[in-house]
DNA sequence: GGTAAATCTCGACCGTGGTCGATTTTAGAA
DNA sequence: TTCTAAAATCGACCACGGTCGAGATTTACC
């Protein structure tokens, strides 16, 4: 039986995760320590350390589930005709709603989300490119409408985009807006992405015009 | 005598941030303990928590005079008169210099002021005040060089900038990118920033043209 | 089955951030 | 100066995250 060790292996893993989103979910991420996650998975605290270098490790591994779950089902959300930036706004909506539906869950997951640690960035870097990857066709459907410029690199659109979320994340993180203003200041931030920031030819005009 | 205790307070506040400066800079933010921090300053480890609430509250004081001295020595640097685009390339890769020197410094900073806890609000907030202040009168002036659209809120175009620093520096701290090519990479968001992700009339029938 | 090596499990242990109440210092009235 | 209330100082103490080596379990070979 070469079996037994690896089988065992699985099961107290998946006993360490369950855990650890049933007491990550009661009682929050800090409040939940090692030796409690041990117990409730059935093993002694110095266990859990040969299935997760660190704690926040463990946290790293429920937010991945959260994260591809909530994007896998939010794509589908999505009418891949409808303009771009409706699109966008289900997205980003949808995941600003996991965030708001538990600030300091969500606030641990966006610092380790965007500005990870050496050591996890395999880890980051897969849902990351999870993520690109089911955005990169939106984003190229877009193209093909003439909805965005075909002279940008899509990592580089998706990367702007995402950029603005975090902005609208961190406004509210800061208490610079509320929960309800969410949505239509990302709205704004993406529509002024799109339309650019300087001012157009006719704008320019209007300008000078004026100045006279 | 009723000024002894505040002028002995004072003293005592600054010989912590003092011995803060020095050890953080020395060993880093973590492996500086508490116990440690108080010697340094000659007094007792529960002395520290009369003066501030926590360990993360130390840094976070350590980071405002840094923050506020490198942004108002950047704003000096900065010629009133170049184009947008090079004034904000001064400015933030001021900032993510002072971020590259020390990863580890920078990392814990820009999770705490991108997403701060609530107890922090107050102090995060009155930071972003002063460099929202002194950015304003960049944007103002560019506004009326018909470099910015002037029908956005000066507020939306800074925080708009603000996320696709953030965005650059994410890009950094995951390993996407190299430290050489956070430049490149963030002049690039803001010149999309400015020109726009959707094509212009002349670039949609451009693409119209080819695929007929 | 027997046995030795490899692997896994465990909780006592360490250093840390943060708390608390006993002790010392200061402010101000008598 | 003396006395008392208020405020500041302190380190023993607690709970936690993480380490480590002793002991238990599994594997692979006979």
């Amino acid at each position: 039986m070469q079996g037994i060790r690896e089988q065992k292996k699985r099961k107290t893993r998946s006993a360490i995760m369950e855990a650890a989103v049933r007491l990550f979910s009661e009682r929050g991420f800090e409040k939940t320590s090692i030796e409690q996650l041990a117990r409730a998975a059935g093993i002694g605290k110095g266990t859990i350390y040969s299935y997760f270098q660190t704690k926040t490790e463990i946290f790293h591994a429920f937010c991945e589930d959260e994260l591809d779950f909530i994007h896998s089902e939010l794509l589908t959300k999505t009418n891949p005709d409808s303009p771009l930036i409706e699109q966008l706004m289900i997205l980003y909506m949808g995941e600003f709603s996991l965030i708001a539906e538990n600030k300091e869950f969500g606030r641990l997951m966006m610092q380790q989300m965007v500005f990870p640690v050496e050591t996890e960035h395999a880890k980051t870097r897969e849902i990351d490119d999870r993520w690109l990857a089911l955005v990169f066709s939106l984003y190229r459907r877009a193209q093909e409408r003439n909805e965005l410029r075909r002279d940008i690199d899509l990592l580089y659109i998706a990367g702007h985009f995402y950029g603005l979320y975090i902005m609208a994340v961190s406004a509210w993180y800061s208490g610079r807006i509320q929960t309800e203003e969410v949505g239509s200041g990302m709205r704004l931030l993406f529509q002024q992405a799109l339309d650019g920031l300087a001012p157009s030819v006719a704008d320019k005009a209007h300008y000078e015009s004026k100045e006279l």
